[in-house]
DNA sequence: AATGAATGAGTCTTCATTCAT
DNA sequence: TATGAATGAAGACTCATTCAT
């Protein structure tokens, strides 16, 4: 698997692959390094320690999840209206999820790890390699940027008039990034349960849009409506 | 701490402590066992090891977790209206999370559990000792007794007319939870944005239920307010 | 499996089984006590502790090896020659270890412990709890008594002629002893190397047994051949 | 004891001191590292575990019997009789158990297990950790060679006249074989019994020399006696 | 840049034995 | 006699990290 440059992102691949399939915990980094096809002894070149390396990919993950929010977002200048957006970052959100389960692990522990971070008591509790991490410090500054365009999702779509006006926007995306969240959580659960409730995760998808679509959707909406499920590919 | 009876509830009690502190990973036994006064041999005499004391953990969280759901369930009977169930629902929970900061990880910790022992692949990457713990096959059982109250409420919700009558209680009520769950993990990085944003946990959670509440509302309800935020206190 | 009465042979019958099929070191005191019907604490009070236990073991691995010793001895009376009954003491010896495992084994433990005991070095690294056994101590008295036995046949072959009279007893019998312990460690490889070699446990025996009254025979026993295979059952 | 190469047997050679002294299992793993002037660590680093180092160990004492046996063999150019050639390998066998008594403790270990994995039952309770061992692997292929050389030197000795000729050659090298084991076995106990009986381990070896002479020995070898005895040093 | 031998702190877990009742 | 909760010493093993080369 190795190559010849670009050492660092073998590294975070073979990271990837291996948190993927066997947790963080359970992961040597000697493997990691086999599995990028260099030595352990390198690794330490490219990532302080093995929290570094976590933060790293971390930092990864925030990027692409980025990315996912941008590329919606830029779908406005094609005419589409804020709800729309949003209920198809809400399909773009659960496909990342499964097509980068560790990424997404990783962005969902990063917002643990704000909660201690952001408590007096829990903070001294973190990890000191991890508050070292450079890649920590960086997600300081940027993990709230994909938050961000949602917020400007919102805002674009009360203007538009596909969201009720009287929503503040903040408060409003954050409510739906929560429920995306929880959406990703309760999909396992949801699997398990499914033989006794009338639910599985394949149904519940479009119910669970249409649920924040009412919740959120104006007048103009209501005689208009998106064409949400298909819209995305 | 050491009492007279009980080590299990004793160990248990401390492990609470400890693992709320410090970390399940970061917690040795000898501690869970020293800060029960008792001795370490003991702490295995009772929880076969250290997962299993976790997922005895987990089962307690989920047997109080249904306290909550079954306490505001009992509410109907004052004639208390499905959508005010579930908006004081969210406030319960909200409060279980905080008061009981390592039971509600461990609840949100199980669903992740779940997530792989619902996938073939991933179900071998699980700890052996989890699945072979008696606590964890008791919560196979019971993890989803909560879940079925609060489908009771919507569909309580759809009887009374404070809910819409169209909307599927199952479907409703998970996405509700999903909320729920959502809003809990978006609570530290919330706190830590709202330098920068209009946005703060305190502000966000009235909104974050109305926004619930408009999600659901029957046409009855508009005319009729509910309670909701004073109602549990 | 619990009795009424004789507890003391409840409990050995128990690890005779277990050390049997699990081994000394893999036994739990416990399971000895479970397997006995009793508690594991009345354990104590009959046995010491584990190495007590298992040289009570031993010491009825010695009486019931002294009691072959002594019924093939007592076969002289019916006539039957000192060779006869060394071939037949042979074949018990290996019915013995085959039926009795664990405590034929313990006899061969005893003489590995005896080697020790007898070098000034050595013997302090036998555990101390051995050598505090009241029945270990028993064993330095009677442990040599079936060997007594086995040179009395010796001799009573000299006499009656089956046996060449320039032989000394003692260096005789021993050796012989040696041949039988040495023929039951074998039976494991053998069995093993019999793919490739023209060997068995089964072809091996009469040979052995051949073997050793060629090294024995008087003058007399050539044209008087013992029926050796067939004596004993 | 530190060198500057060749840990792996510098490991090897801690632990045969130890193990002699103290024996398996009272041997610590952090012990033989010490005495070998290395780290703990870096014993599992060269040795995967415990059983693993023994076996490795059990290894190199069929390796060095073997050199026995062979040296042995060697002396049928400089016209030694197959006869003389096994009296003789008594007296080395019984050398090297002298000299290195762990080593030849380990191959009598060895063939216990050997009687174990030839049964279908007993195989399962084997420490799986030995029968994950690489040398044990490698021993299940080498562990009959030096038999195979017993076995030429009984064949050379029929040829040689030494032997007599109607001897199967297999059969009677197992049971000299088995008389060698024996021997060492009964050492101590010959020892302790030396008080009471005629007989000590120093009388009892030319004793027991001569037996197997007779046992074995052609018409041509009675006129031609060998020079046993004296024939090694 | 690169290697991989070497380190050693860190912890779970077992189980013989005791003793209050 | 009989119980079984309670003790605590003992030890194997892992793995992140370092550093001489």
């Amino acid at each position: 698997m190795a190559g010849e440059k670009n050492k660092e992102k073998l590294i975070l691949d073979s990271a990837i692959a291996l948190f993927t399939s066997k947790g963080f915990q359970a992961t040597r980094m000697e493997d990691v390094a086999k599995k990028a096809g260099i030595s352990k002894g390198l690794s330490y070149f490219y990532f302080k320690n093995k929290e570094d390396l976590f933060m790293a990919l971390t930092k990864k993950a925030f990027d692409q999840l980025k990315d996912e929010f941008r590329d919606e977002w830029s779908n406005r200048s094609r005419g589409k209206s804020g709800l729309a957006m949003l209920s198809d970052l809400i399909i773009r959100i659960s496909n990342f999820a499964k097509t980068n389960q560790i990424l997404y692990d990783s962005v969902i522990n990063f917002l643990d790890l704000m909660k201690k971070y952001n408590s007096e008591k829990e903070r001294e509790s973190i990890n000191a390699l991890i508050l070292e991490s450079v890649h920590f410090q960086k997600l300081l500054e940027i993990h709230h940027e994909p938050a961000k365009l949602g917020i400007l999702m919102v805002s674009h779509g009360i203007k538009d008039g596909s969201i009720r006006p009287e929503l503040q926007p903040e408060i409003t995306f954050y409510t739906i990034w929560s429920m995306m969240i929880g959406f990703e959580k309760m999909r396992g659960p949801i699997e398990y349960e499914a033989k006794e409730v009338k639910i599985n995760p394949e149904n519940w998808e479009p119910g669970f849009i249409k649920l924040m679509q009412e919740m959120l959707k104006g007048t103009i909406q209501a005689s208009k409506p998106t064409t949400v499920q298909t819209s995305l590919f």
